[in-house]
DNA sequence: AATAATTTGCGAATGACTTGCAAATATGAG
DNA sequence: CTCATATTTGCAAGTCATTCGCAAATTATT
């Protein structure tokens, strides 16, 4: 575990909410070049202890967003990205393993991965934009 | 509705599974430049009469899908793609809505959207990966 | 210590997508 | 139809997240 690696997983293990490599880069205990961000970010994910997945948003647009995974066999949570202020709501832990498994009897397909998540407006958000008419 | 916008509805209506804007660009009956291209597909969404997601694949990269969608209020579709083959097999219409409500109501929210699909080995990859031990 | 393997920083490249702008088309009132 | 206005297009250049080559720096092995 190099000093980078331990840095990121740091981060990521105290992060509330998914992060992206550009926060990341930007984090002042990340003080490493984004090459090494990026590298360990594959590496740590291909090690079971971190997660991602792609959200575009108009402000901020398309970026890997990572969190912390106890461990390999652990379920992932799945996520709400609110578009006005931007954070994340945890939806709690993966709930689609069987839907899965039906799907993949029905189709006879593998399922490696899965992608859920949604967009929206958190409620700070909806009464903030309603009270600004 | 000018010639790039039906053209490019047209292959997206005759298409079986959703199409990324390089294989709408590369396509025999698509003569606009790239940006006319990603121009309409931006237009042809807002207009609800597409849908798309961005889904990464390590061999074609990160990429947005656009699929046809007939009417605003009408179910879009979750799809699996294949790791292999590149293919995309209909799961049929999206069944979310009711989970969608219940989070709304739990967190307070408003969902404007929401991204679901799943990656892995269909049924044909598998078999032929296997037969090549 | 000497050698081999892994990791890092830097700068350049990649690839999807976007943008500025002027030419081409379409729209439409008179 | 005709001139004026609004929309769309092509082209070239720009943006932005992410990746890559490569040599220097670290780390692990012998
Ligand atoms: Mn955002
Ligand atoms: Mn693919
Ligand atoms: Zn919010
Ligand atoms: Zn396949």
């Amino acid at each position: 575990m190099t000093k980078a690696r331990k840095a990121l997983l740091e981060v990521l293990k105290t992060s509330e909410e998914p992060v992206s490599a550009s926060h990341l880069i930007k984090h002042p205990s990340i003080r490493f070049d984004q090459a090494t961000v990026y590298r360990n970010l594959h590496y740590l994910e291909e090690q079971g202890m971190a997660d991602s997945f792609i959200l575009h948003c108009t402000e901020h647009g398309t970026e890997r967003y990572y969190s912390y995974r106890n461990r390999e066999d652990a379920s992932h949570h799945h996520w709400f990205h609110c578009q006005i202020c931007h954070r994340f709501i945890d939806l709690g832990d993966c709930r689609y393993d069987e839907q899965l498994s039906r799907w993949e009897q029905a189709y006879g397909f593998t399922v490696c991965d899965h992608t859920f998540f949604l967009t929206g407006l958190c409620k700070a958000c909806k009464s903030s934009t309603a009270s600004a008419n």
